[in-house]
RNA sequence: GGCGACAUAGCCAAGUGGUAAGGCAGAGGUCUGCAAAACCUUUAUUCCCCGGUUCAAAUCCGGGUGUCGCCUCCA
């Protein structure tokens, strides 16, 4: 597999360092408020990655954090007038909710800062120790010039960043550069922890050092977030991990580019941005998910109503490949038939040309034209009925290949689920079209229709779909 | 100022040297009692513009133009 890495800026070939179990950190959310759905975005994105390497039989352990110490969610403690656990906890149980809309599976570990503070305390003491940081006035911070390789995951040079660099009111860096490790408590109501320099809490790049090292060791395969987060934040990671531990810190950078919004970044400070819980009112998670691996995940991609509802038509078609199969699976009689044989041979090499295209940096756009080019393969072969042995494998491989996307993953509309009552309309139904009386078979129809179910004739009898 | 990305049909989008995938939307047809779904045909002589390299360029090189991003909290 190749994957595009941020640091080399080529796409490489991937090389685990333990063949038994990728090791993969993925920057998670600050819990002040609901994802929005540029958040999804890496969430979703990295998911998939996820998915495909534990498809291929590899071991992963996917370590995602959350944020739950920080200026924005004590901002909100203040406004709210409740703790800040409060309100950590409280977006930690809605994250889980939109996860699960989105599919997204869950990490090994979703570690969080205030569950870590040891680690970071000790991490930061050690940095302090081997002369990386220093303290001042009960802060700790990063002495980023002592780091050599600053700048080498961004491209930046050091010398350029200093000339743009500010300090903000009331730090007390020696440098402009520097970052803080430690920021010690300004007043009562800011959450802190004892430290050998006094009351405070971590700074926000110093957990992601800790925690990925923590639960992955000193050198990880892949740490992976939002393209903003390659500077500063990676940059910093990786002068706080590499100082810490003398080695590299990670072997492969992915960086996901952003969602517009009539193409614009959105942003927080924008406003222009939707929580997913917001979009959810109008679309499914299927739908976000879809849309979301739509385009490759380097590229930016716009969100718009317009492209939403692209995506759910070509999420319907399909669903209705999903249906008419499940459907033929039941009502076709016995085994392959030598003619399927042969078409199976065609219609399987679609699963090469999917993987061709995850394999190369997770091109999920491709991946997706190959699920809809086997899916034409398919209808074309069952266009004129099917064995129900042919139907079930090509359903079972459609459903492996979006199983790896995420989608398609729920049961489909299944026929048990339909009531006596319905059965017996259906029948009723079929009767009298067989006496052409088919003002009382239209009839039937809006009946069903009104219950949310649509009846499609087909050759193997009527299909029941639910809306 | 430093670093970087992108520009392919009405819309979305893949393709990074060999003659333009796929999806949505549109048009026509087949099937159907009518539908739905499906299938077939159709929709870019051309990939922002101008040069260059090459037998061959959407793809490589040079120069423009336009859009966006990071350097400040952000995925």
């Amino acid at each position: 597999m190749k994957i595009y890495n941020t640091m080399t800026r080529k796409k490489e070939d991937f090389v685990p360092i333990d063949e038994s179990e990728i090791r993969m950190y993925v920057c998670g959310p600050t819990v002040y408020n609901y994802i929005h759905i540029g958040n999804a975005r890496p969430a979703v994105v990295f998911d998939t990655f996820r998915r495909y390497l534990e498809y291929k039989g590899k071991k992963v352990k996917y370590i995602q954090n959350f944020t739950d110490v920080d200026d924005k969610i004590i901002n909100k403690s203040r406004e709210e007038g409740v703790s800040a656990k409060e309100i950590s906890e409280k977006y930690i149980a809605e994250y889980f909710k939109d996860a699960d809309a989105l599919n997204l599976e869950r990490a090994t570990v979703h570690p969080k800062v205030t569950e870590n503070m040891d680690e970071i305390i000790r991490f930061v003491k050690v940095l302090v120790d081997k002369g990386y940081a220093y303290e001042s006035e009960g802060d700790v911070y990063y002495s980023t010039r002592k780091f050599g390789g600053y700048g080498k995951l961004s491209g930046q040079n050091i010398e350029e960043l200093e000339a743009g660099a500010r300090v903000a009111v009331g730090e007390s860096k020696r440098d402009p550069l520097d970052f803080a490790l430690w920021k010690a408590q300004k007043s009562e109501d800011e959450p802190a922890w004892d430290s050998p320099w006094g009351p405070g809490r971590p700074g926000w790049h110093i957990e992601c050092s800790a925690m990925s090292n923590k639960y992955l060791g000193e050198t990880i395969d892949i740490h992976a977030g939002g393209q903003d987060l390659a500077f500063p934040h990676h940059e910093n990671e990786i002068a706080q991990s590499e100082a810490y531990t003398g080695k590299p810190f990670a072997h492969y950078w992915m960086h996901n580019a952003y969602i517009t919004i009539d193409n614009e970044k959105m942003s927080k400070s924008k406003g222009n941005f939707f929580t997913v819980r917001d979009i959810l009112k109008e679309y499914t998670g299927e739908e976000i998910r879809f849309f979301l691996l739509s385009g490759h995940y380097r590229s930016p991609i716009n969100f718009s109503r317009d492209l939403m509802i692209q995506s759910r038509n070509a999420l319907a078609r399909m669903h209705h490949a999903e249906e008419n199969l499940r459907h033929l699976k039941q009502h076709g009689e016995g085994e392959m038939t030598e003619k399927e044989r042969s078409l199976w041979e065609n219609i399987s090499s679609f699963r090469g040309r999917f993987e061709e295209a995850m394999e190369d940096d997770l091109n999920t756009a491709d991946a997706i034209s190959a699920v809809f080019e086997l899916i034409r393969e398919v209808n074309t072969a069952v266009r004129d009925g099917a064995s129900g042995e042919f139907a079930g494998k090509c359903l079972d491989l459609l459903k492996e290949l979006t199983g790896i996307l995420g989608i398609l993953s729920d049961g489909g509309s299944e026929e048990d689920g339909i009531s006596e009552e319905i059965k017996a309309l259906v029948e009723e139904r079929q009767e009298a079209r067989k006496a052409k009386n088919f003002a009382r078979a239209d009839e039937i129809r809006d009946i069903l229709r009104e219950k949310g179910l649509a009846v499609e004739d087909t050759p193997q009898g009527p299909k029941i779909v639910k809306l």
